[in-house]
DNA sequence: TGACATTTGTTCGTATTAGAACTATTATTT
DNA sequence: AAATAATAGTTCTAATACGAACAAATGTCA
């Protein structure tokens, strides 16, 4: 016989500190990689970060893929890659085989950015991430696998 | 002696998957809380709702306060508050011995609105963390303490 | 007390963010 | 082939989101 859950009682419930790590290490994590972006000098956003990032190494992609490994919305991609395009930092083009789909693209420019952010930010992030014991980072790993698979 | 992280190599750090998990663990928890609450027809964003829920059991909390407990931007709360202040579920007024402080609390309405969501909002999301074995749910809390804390 | 630093909250500018409606294009079905 | 469905991006609206600049109030220290 399990208690009903009311308004008094719910913030005991037993699963809320885990809720509440999950929020508090993402945002920490956030915070911190946006921090980077901005004192980078690279002008940056961390979604334009993030495509720019994703785009480095391939000869282009559409803008639902790089949705998909971004987890940015179609909605905002547009927004993000219009004002990469603005800055000279990505390119889009038509593709010949599917008219729907858009070929989003590094330009020089985009992959000089890339060749000299991308090493700086996995440098200093890969610093903190290193502060953890090689089998903890494993077990972290797996564990947020299990967390992401329950919804 | 270790290598230096370039452009090319960079992708393939050792790091790079926990930090993904991290994110998608996240986005996929926080994906299915705001549809929660989209659905829940309250009319109240994440934010909006972060804040009722925060304010709950309480006799009022200040801006900063509330800002500490749901990692709310102050700027970004101002916004918030006024909006739930439209709604009527939130009331302001300022405190006598710190002219500074704003004291924010529910109003009558907002007092019902947080006693009818929040226990459901706790009910469907504890189902999805019940998902998971209670010692896992204690191995995942602390391992994500570990992780915020390299922040 | 007076100068200075802190704290609190608001305002501002820019950039996401999500979903819904929409257009254009391609795929599928009848 | 015509009708229909599905897919890819864009546009739109409302609401975050964050840092910076700001004003008001309080605290600190000389």
């Amino acid at each position: 016989m399990t208690k009903p859950i009311t308004a008094k009682n719910a913030a005991k419930q037993d699963f809320m500190p885990l809720m509440r790590e999950l929020v508090r290490a993402y945002q920490a994590f956030a915070s911190y990689d946006a921090r980077l972006h901005r004192e980078s000098g690279f002008g940056l956003t961390v979604s334009q970060a993030d495509v720019i990032f994703t785009l480095g190494n391939t000869d282009g992609l559409t803008c639902s893929e790089i949705g998909e490994r971004t987890l940015i919305t179609k909605g905002t991609l547009t927004g993000v890659i219009d004002r990469l395009v603005k800055k000279g930092l990505v390119k889009r083009s038509r593709m010949n085989h599917d008219a729907r789909c858009v070929q989003v693209s590094l330009t020089a420019k985009g992959e000089k950015v890339f060749g000299e952010a991308f090493p700086l930010q996995v440098e200093a992030l890969g610093a903190r991430f290193e502060r953890l014991d090689p089998d903890v980072r494993k077990q972290a790993q797996a564990t947020l696998a299990a967390l992401r698979a329950i919804f």
